[in-house]
DNA sequence: AGTTAAACCTGGTTGC
DNA sequence: TGCAACCAGGTTTAAC
């Protein structure tokens, strides 16, 4: 599923095409992880304005009515901006038609959401976007201000960067990755990290978002842009989905392990505790 | 309070 | 070939 590069491909592909358009209808397929929140016609008439994100949250403002959407992409959803739209396919369960376009969220697990908050700073948008941790390219995020978050968990560092609390946007694959490329063993107690390593983690994790970014993201099955175009970073994975292959830096094979339910994919020769 | 399972869904892949 | 088991870019909620 998306991930922060992947919600912010996404963004990009959105927000001038949709800054300004008027919305003329809007169509709900199978329910989604939680209910939009008001009736599909209530949007009508709306303007767009320009589309923020936030971790993997994308909030897409809303004038006369006032308000806007909470979208996200959950583990297989992506949204494309259809010039003429066809009938809804299976797993098409939203559609905001547009006089710029027909915005389409497609999702066949339907983890994603489409929530309506009468503003970002309020319910439900507020709620959700609360335990969101600070954004990686925040430059109020310092190596010592991370350092000091994860010195209050006692948690494998791996589930502590999946979790969000002390930098958003790094999911199970960039998780991964940024921690190959910082050379830490993803069972490491997060407390246990010293502060030049919590620094090497930290930009290992912007290092890897961007060039995710830069390359389109990553698409294993589902994910493309707007425009129906998938990501490439798949392609340079360094461990990532390489369980029993050679390290790339020291031939040593790949392991893979479970860590909070999900895969952890590591070196246990480049990576250390 | 802090950490860990279970839950939400569908579909593709693997293995017997 | 058939079918069961397992796996998948995430997050919230319930339970130890």
């Amino acid at each position: 599923m998306p991930e922060l590069p992947e919600v912010e491909v996404t963004r990009r592909g959105l927000a001038a095409p949709l800054r300004g358009a008027r919305v003329l209808s809007a169509r709900l397929g199978k329910p989604l992880r939680r209910p939009l929140g008001c009736p599909a016609a209530a949007l009508v008439g709306a303007t767009v304005g320009d589309i923020v994100r936030r971790g993997k949250y994308l909030w897409l403002p809303l004038s006369q009515p006032d308000g806007g959407l909470l979208l996200h992409l959950g583990m297989s959803g992506s949204l494309a901006l259809l010039a003429q739209a066809g009938e809804p396919g299976p797993h098409d369960h939203f559609d905001l038609v547009t006089d710029r376009g027909t915005l389409r969220l497609n999702d066949p697990r339907r983890f994603g959401a489409v929530v309506w908050s009468a503003s970002l700073h309020e319910a439900p948008a507020a709620t959700l976007l609360a335990r969101l941790g600070p954004e990686p390219f925040d430059p109020a995020l310092t190596p010592e201000t991370f350092h000091a978050s994860l010195h209050a968990r006692r948690t494998p560092i791996k589930a502590v960067l999946l979790s969000g609390e002390a930098i958003v946007g790094a999911g199970n694959i960039y998780a991964c990755e940024a921690l190959f490329q910082a050379g830490i063993h993803p069972a490491l107690r997060a407390d246990r990290l010293s502060r030049p390593r919590a620094a090497r983690l930290l930009a290992a994790v912007r290092g890897t978002l961007a060039r995710a970014l830069d390359v389109g993201g990553t698409t294993l099955r589902n994910f493309t842009d707007v425009h129906g175009a998938s990501g490439a970073y798949q392609a340079e994975a360094a461990v990532y989905g390489r369980a029993g292959a050679g390290c790339l830096r020291c031939g040593t094979l790949v392991r893979r392990i479970v860590q909070a339910q999900r895969s952890t994919y590591f070196c246990p020769t480049c990576q250390r505790r």
